[in-house]
DNA sequence: CACTAGATGCTCT
DNA sequence: GAGCATCTAGTGA
């Protein structure tokens, strides 16, 4: 696919598999995207948007083909895409992928760790990529050194799709997707706090 | 390989 | 202060 920001403005749940294959690059370093999640805003419990804007998610509420990055975890970045039309939040969150440029710098920021798990989990592809608070709202079309590029399209035969990895709320969802057989995906976690699975 | 416990600090109530 | 869209190091097989 031709990937522009207008392409994105679709809800989250229909964006998330057109990103696979997808290039997100921060100057040298560059991943192909192999396992993401959506995340529909006020139709979504377990999205950070449900309750509406905070300081925090107000990107999401901006237009498509900005950068949403929250803290998680006392030590973790997460990147979303924002999905949806200019108002209505929604975004993709990219959960893994594959360095394909800039291995060495990679491998350092990463102190080291397997090839395989460089870019594989929400934390360590953000750490790959050496995004942070500053690359907040960057919006990934505007030719800026944090962007999304075009890669080699993922057919929709050899898309895997599931529930979420560590929502409580709405744990039944199937919208994680990922390139089915790819060893650069992380392993499906249900939430401890989540309801007993169907 | 599978599984578990604990670290850690931002965000919102 | 509770709750997290997680990771790593540790154990045991």
């Amino acid at each position: 696919m031709v990937l522009r920001a207008d392409l994105l403005a679709g809800p989250a749940e229909r964006v998330a598999p057109l990103l696979l294959g997808a290039v997100l690059r921060h100057d040298e370093v560059a991943v192909e995207v192999t396992e993401v999640e959506a995340y529909a805003g006020p139709r979504d419990p377990a999205s950070h948007a449900f309750r509406g804007p905070t300081p925090r998610n107000e990107v999401m509420f901006g237009p498509p083909g900005h950068l949403y990055l929250y803290f998680s975890y006392g030590m973790h970045w997460a990147a979303n895409v924002v999905c949806g039309p200019d108002g209505t939040a929604g975004g993709c969150l990219v959960r893994s992928g594959r360095v394909v440029d800039g291995l060495e710098i990679a491998r350092e920021r990463r102190h080291g760790a397997p090839e395989r798990d460089l870019a594989r989990g929400p934390g360590r592809l953000t750490q790959a990529l050496g995004l942070s608070r500053e690359h907040r709202g960057t919006d990934l079309f505007a030719g800026g050194p944090v962007r999304l590029e075009e890669g080699e399209e993922v057919p929709a035969a050899d898309v895997a799709r599931g529930p979420r990895v560590g929502v409580s709320q709405a744990a039944d969802v199937p919208w994680r997707f990922w390139v089915a057989g790819s060893r650069y995906v992380s392993a499906y976690k249900r939430s401890p706090r989540a309801p007993a699975a169907l």
